[in-house]
DNA sequence: ACCTGAACACCGTTCAAGT
DNA sequence: ACCTGAACACCGTTCAAGT
């Protein structure tokens, strides 16, 4: 058929991306389909897919907005450079989860077959400097790869115990449902024993 | 149309398991499909709809089995009560999710809306045992609370680590992609540090 | 009793044809 | 240049009808 003008290339992204993250917030991601999501900005799958490429590129994009907004919350927290500011980061991002589970779960539930690009890795890679930061000052004698190991193994252990309080399902789960926060707390405290000054 | 008997009812059941498995492990589990499946045993999507009553239950019968199988491989090594025990239980966890990735994966892929049936959430209850058997002979000291809780928190931390070893894609993701094991490791002998005997 | 095949209501993706 | 609509090759699920 035609071309209609309603909106520009950009307005129409915007659309979509807006759509996509109520349709995923409201409805779980398995929900965010091409034609439904077409059909909720009232336009044609194909407009989908000049806009897109693909739906995994709109996963990607979803994604990488998720993860732009979880490292906007973590940069807040990086301002105390203590074992408290950890604690706090480690809240913030259970909290996160808590509030936004189907995206959070998105991050997670990409096909197995795509591999994610440069600018993706990069804004992950993001989301650990400020916990590195931390760790730095919090133990000056470590070597930058030192940090770096840690910074990635506690936030690891972070990212297991938020998992364990968000799936009902992986084999996680456990019958007492502790508080993630408290796990959390638990784990930064023994994991900073030896240096109990912070 | 008609019976053929060419299987009992518990061997098509084996069948379609074994075949689903297959598929799982060499494609992936979205490649799990109903007429798929049926296709490979010789069957159409009907006889699995009278067999499992829905793809879902296929999904939980063979996370089942890989639960099972997890438990199996991980009671071995709680033989060891000590740290070195943990640290065993841990690169088997690590080991088997690298062997066995997709269907490690598809214990986390489960469809948000389902909600895990009794005997599902039994098995991976079944999974932190080992560990809080150790982690009781480790620190005899504490109540059984804190031996539960020690016990998920650590084995969540060691899950994250593994969880970070094996998706390329979560935001856990690192560049220079640190062995899972020397993490597990770090972690563990970090967590016992003032315990420092074991 | 067991199994099929067609039906229903969906998918992702492509692309010729219209304006 | 942009957008559509039809087409292709798929989905999960149900169930009347056959043996």
């Amino acid at each position: 058929m035609a071309r209609r003008n309603d909106h520009s290339r950009e307005e129409l992204k915007q659309m979509a991306l807006a759509a996509a993250i109520s349709i995923v917030e409201t409805q779980g991601h398995d929900k965010l389909t091409a034609r439904y999501l077409a059909r909720q900005i009232g336009y044609t799958p194909g407009t989908l897919y000049n806009l897109f490429g693909s739906m995994d590129d709109l996963y990607m994009q979803i994604n990488g907005l998720t993860l732009d907004c979880l490292h906007d919350i973590l940069i807040l927290e990086s301002k105390s450079q203590t074992k408290d500011g950890i604690k706090k980061m480690a809240e913030t991002y259970i909290d996160f989860a808590v509030k936004n589970t189907n995206l959070w779960l998105m991050l997670f539930n990409i096909p197995t077959t795509i591999s994610p690009p440069e600018w993706y890795a990069e804004k992950i890679e993001r989301l650990f400097q400020p916990l590195e930061t931390i760790i730095q000052t919090i133990e000056p004698t470590s070597s930058e790869p030192e940090v770096k190991q840690s910074a990635r193994t506690l936030w690891a252990g972070i990212h297991g115990i938020c998992t364990l309080e968000i799936t009902q399902k992986g084999p996680m789960r456990g019958k007492p449902q502790q508080s993630a926060t408290h796990m959390s707390n638990f784990l930064i405290d023994r994991y900073f024993q030896r240096t109990e000054k912070n």
